[in-house]
RNA sequence: GGAGAGAUGGCAGAGUGGUCGAAUGCGCCGGAUUCGAAAUCCGGUUUACAGCUUGCUGUAACGGGGGUUCGAAUCCCCCUCUCUCCGCCA
């Protein structure tokens, strides 16, 4: 959500930075929305004081045991008045908040300006792909022909776009997990946190998902909703707090299933492990003051980063462009790994700064200091990054580290946490 | 699932129709006292929004929503959540 003072000061300017992410904003409609709120808010006001005079007095005159009955009358008159006005109020507040909800963030001033991925500029380049002497399979061939990757038996028991893993494979998909969290934790200073996979619609407007996106989301029965990113569960834990300025930053990471309706992928990535409706996540969450936070997004791209050197996998990192900006993002690198298979970079990781948006909307605060002393609560900046898609990985190192007999060479850094093991052969 | 109790400021906890944004205690901040500290004493200490002379004034908020009333923390209805007991259960 964005600042509505920022809106009645300059909404020409926000309308103008907007337009950089291919939106229209309709300020013609807000800026007579405003002249209403204001008009009528104004005099509900003084018909809500002047009331609130009259019943005091009132109050007293019957302590007095006096007649009150010219008061009475005189507040009586004030009724339809004030009882319209405080109804259309109402009515153009919840107008406005509606309208602000769906308004996405401005793109931070760094960010380049495109329409769409195309525009993405390309920050840095990280390894280089291996050479493969024949061509590279890609990661459904490779699973299957060890027969540990099954998506037939995932379709039978639900529908596409899931995935039935084996053996050697599901271990090293519960490896890859592990060894994300150990390292940030141990080595990056996030707090593991174990947190709910269903979540309310509160929830789901504190971070953007809602009211807008609500038909990518699983929703169930009684009003929850599937989380589609362990960021709804894990910067909800800050919605409504006021936080002492001493504790920030804080550093949450969080390993959870992210469950996505896909609804207007049909056919795009409709093969493999790529797009599905269930995957793992190990996703990283950080709560900071806003003077630090594009400091703060640096950092965590690298955390994430870190996961791609330790395992040897070449990727690259992408600004991107204010077009293809998600809507609460202020700014976002996604990181893209090398997948021999379809001999191109994809998205494996993708680190944003929201700025306050989503703190605004959390109402999440800091309570600052000024001289040592407390001062008044300010919002918060929040940031969050995949650290990373556990399925997107499992690929990634089926396809780089695949080699000619059919076998999987396991990354060094995963080998303890699979018994020692060097390589996946067929069973 | 059944029965009952409850939800008030950072925390504890009063308040059952009017001068209550809310007693009191704790905490926190400032000051006094002190060589310094503890103790003690004095003062301050919610948030959002609006208006304008930017410091004041006003409005709203006692789990959420609706209602009764000139006036609701207080009365009525609905919802959510918490606790206790019983049942069931990984």
């Amino acid at each position: 959500m964005l600042d509505i003072q920022l809106l009645r000061k300059d909404l020409t300017a926000v309308a103008v930075k907007l337009a950089s992410r291919g939106v229209t904003l309709d300020t013609a409609r807000i800026e007579q929305l405003e002249a209403e709120r204001k008009a009528i808010q104004v005099s509900t006001q003084d018909f809500q004081a002047r009331r609130n005079q009259l019943s005091k007095q009132i109050g007293q005159a019957r302590g007095k045991s006096e007649d009150a009955s010219t008061l009475l009358a005189e507040v009586a008159s004030l009724g339809d008045d004030l009882k319209a006005g405080e109804a259309r109020l109402a009515g153009i507040q919840e107008d406005l908040s509606a309208l602000l909800m769906t308004i996405p963030n401005l793109p931070h001033e760094s960010v380049p300006v495109g329409r769409g991925e195309q525009d993405n500029l390309e920050v840095r380049r990280i390894g280089t792909p291996r050479a493969f002497p024949l061509p590279a399979l890609d990661h459904v061939e490779i699973g299957e022909n060890l027969d540990l990757l099954d998506f037939p038996t995932a379709v039978k028991i639900t529908t596409s776009r899931f995935v039935l893993i084996r053996g050697a494979l599901a271990h090293l998909h519960r490896a890859l997990a592990q060894f994300m969290l150990d390292t940030h934790t141990r080595e990056h200073g996030y707090q593991e946190v174990y947190v709910p996979y269903l979540v309310n619609a509160d929830s789901m407007r504190g971070t953007g998902q809602l009211p807008k996106f609500e038909e990518d989301l699983f929703k169930l029965t009684n009003g929850m909703y599937l989380i589609p990113t362990a960021e709804v569960p894990v910067t909800n834990i800050v919605r409504g707090e006021i936080i002492p300025a001493e504790n920030l930053p804080i550093k949450l990471v969080a390993h959870t299933p992210c469950f996505r309706s896909e609804a207007g992928s049909y056919g795009r990535d409709t093969r493999g492990m790529i797009r599905q409706h269930q995957f793992d996540k190990v996703e990283m969450v950080q709560f900071v003051r806003p003077e630090d936070s594009y400091d703060a997004l640096e950092e965590l791209t690298s955390h994430a980063e870190a996961i791609l050197r330790k395992l040897d996998l070449p990727y690259r990192v992408v600004a991107l462009c204010s077009g293809d900006l998600g809507f609460s993002a202020a700014k976002t690198y996604d990181l893209e790994v090398w997948l021999p298979g379809q001999n191109t970079y994809r998205e494996i990781s993708s680190c944003s700064n929201f700025e306050a948006f989503q703190a605004r909307r959390m109402q999440a605060r800091y309570r600052t200091e000024k001289d040592g002393k407390p001062g008044k609560p300010e919002l918060i900046h929040t940031l969050n990054g995949s650290g990373l898609a556990v399925g997107r990985t499992l690929v990634a190192v089926l396809e780089n580290y695949q080699n000619a007999d059919g076998s999987v060479t396991i990354p060094e850094v995963l080998r303890p946490y699979m018994n020692g093991a060097s390589a996946i052969s067929r069973e």
